[in-house]
DNA sequence: ATTAATTTGTTCGTATGTATA
DNA sequence: ATATACATACGAACAAATTAA
C-alpha cells in the first residue's frame, strides 16, 4: 500500500477558504459588493460560524477583503502595492542590497525610456515639480541636517523614480518598482547618509553640482536617449560602494 | 473637538496579529522554530484561544506560517513565489498582456546581460538542456498537436527565460520575472498558438528555423552582447501582434 | 433622538482528530 | 498500545458597532 500518498485531508476553513476566493476570481462576488454575513454561510456551507470567520480572516490578509465591525464584509480592490507593503520586510536581505545598483542602471533606464514615448504633458510637470521638491530639500541640508531631513530626501528621491515608472505607462514597472521599493529605500539611505557626511565634513560644495534628476527630466522631456542614459549612470556610479 | 480623528478601536486579533507578526521580523521567533501552543498564547495574551487562531490564520495567508494538526504552529521561510502565485490571477489584467511585449524586450535582455557576467558552467549547462527540451517539444507539433502540448511548450519556454533569471544572480530579476509570469504565460499562449495554427495549416516549415532560444543560449555562453539583444528583439518581433 | 434589528467581535465550554513520545 | 499535547470544529451566548425604522 502506498502510504506515503498525499491523504486529502478535510480541514473544511480551508475549503471555504478556497470557494470563496474562487467566487471572487469568478466575480461571483464583484468587487465593493457586500458578501453574505456569516451566518448566511455558516448555514450555506453547513459549518459553524467561527470556521467561516477563519476563512474570512485568510481572505482579509492577502487584501481580497475588506469587514466592517457591524456591517459586513466587502469584496476590496486587490492592491498590489499594499500586499508588498506589507511583506517586503520578510524578503529583503544584505544581498538584495548589491542587487539594486544593476536595477537602477538597466531596469530603470529602460523604464526611463519608455517614458519619453508614453509620457503626458501633467505627467511631465509632476515630476518637474517633484525634482524640485527635492531639490529644496537638499538646500536645507548645511543648516538643519538630521536624522527626519535624510529620511525626507530619500522618500522625495523615490517619488521621482516612482513617478517615472508611472510615466512609462507600463503597470509592470511600477509593480516591479514597489518590489525593489524597500531594497532601494535602504540603498539610498547608505548612500545619501555618507555623500552629505563627505559633504559637510569636507566642505565640498555640492550644491554647485548639477542635480541629476533635473537632467533626468529634461532628457525624458526632450527624448534625449543618451543623455537620460548617461545621467542614470552618473547617478549610480558616483556611489558604487555601498558597504 | 476633533471627530475625524482615526479613532484606535480595539480589534483585538489585529493586535495580536501585528505582535506576532513582529515576533517574526525580530526574529524573536526564527524560522523552522515551533511558536507557542494556542492556550499558551491565550494565556499570555490574556484573549481567548480562538481570537489567537483568527491571527494565527492570517500569519499562514502571508505565508508567515505553517500550522501541523496535532503538532503545532512553525515559523515558516517565506517564499515571495508562493505568494504571488496565489494573488497572480488577481492583478492579473488585459493591459499587462500588453505590457510583456516592452517588458521582454528590455528587462528580459538586460538580464540576459548580468548573466553573461555571472553565470556559472551548470547553470549554463542547465540552459542548454532546456534549450533543447523546448526543441524537442516542438518537434512533436506536426505529428500530436493539442492543448496539452501547447501548454507544455509554454512552460518548457517560461523555464528558460526564468534560467536566464537564475543566471543572472540578482534576486530582484528573479522576482520580477515572478511577478510578470502569469502576463507572460498568457501572451505566449497567446502567440504559439497562431504561430503553431499558421504553421500547421499554411505548412511553412517551423523546424527549419533556427530556434531563438539556442542563439540566447549561445550568446549568453560567449558573452556576446549584440548577438543576445538581437535574438531576444527577433523574438518578441516575430510576432508583435498579441491581438 | 431612541429604539430595534442586523452583523461582526469575543468568550466559554465541549468534543474530536492527529501527532509524538 | 497508552497517554499527552495540540490543533480542529461545533454550539451557545453576550458585547460592540452599524444601520434603518
Amino acid at each position: 500500500m502506498a502510504s506515503d500518498m498525499k491523504i486529502k485531508r478535510s480541514l473544511v476553513h480551508e475549503q471555504v477558504f478556497e470557494y470563496m476566493k474562487n467566487a471572487i476570481k469568478n466575480k461571483q462576488w464583484k468587487v465593493n459588493e457586500k458578501i453574505p454575513s456569516e451566518v448566511e454561510l455558516s448555514e450555506s456551507f453547513g459549518v459553524n460560524r467561527l470556521t467561516i470567520r477563519m476563512a474570512i480572516q485568510r481572505l482579509g490578509a492577502i487584501g481580497l477583503v475588506e469587514t466592517r465591525h457591524g456591517d459586513g464584509t466587502y469584496v476590496k480592490e486587490f492592491s498590489f502595492t499594499d500586499l508588498i507593503d506589507q511583506v517586503s520586510v520578510f524578503y529583503m536581505s544584505p544581498e538584495l542590497l548589491d542587487n539594486v545598483y544593476e536595477f537602477r542602471k538597466t531596469v530603470e533606464v529602460a523604464c526611463a525610456r519608455l517614458a519619453m514615448d508614453h509620457a503626458t504633458e501633467e505627467e511631465l510637470e509632476r515630476l518637474l515639480e517633484l525634482c524640485n521638491d527635492y531639490e529644496q530639500a537638499k538646500r536645507r541640508v548645511p543648516r538643519e541636517y538630521n536624522e527626519e531631513l535624510l529620511e525626507e530626501l530619500v522618500n522625495k528621491d523615490i517619488a521621482i523614480h516612482q513617478q517615472v515608472c508611472i510615466m512609462s505607462h507600463n503597470i509592470l514597472f511600477s509593480y516591479f518598482f514597489e518590489v525593489a521599493r524597500e531594497p532601494i529605500y535602504h540603498y539610498l539611505r547608505v548612500i545619501l547618509k555618507k555623500r552629505i557626511d563627505q559633504w559637510l565634513n569636507e566642505k565640498v560644495d555640492v550644491t554647485s553640482w548639477r542635480d541629476l534628476h533635473q537632467v533626468v527630466y529634461e532628457s525624458i522631456r526632450d527624448k534625449d536617449e543618451e543623455r537620460c542614459r548617461q545621467a542614470y549612470f552618473q547617478m549610480v556610479d558616483r556611489n558604487v560602494e555601498v558597504k
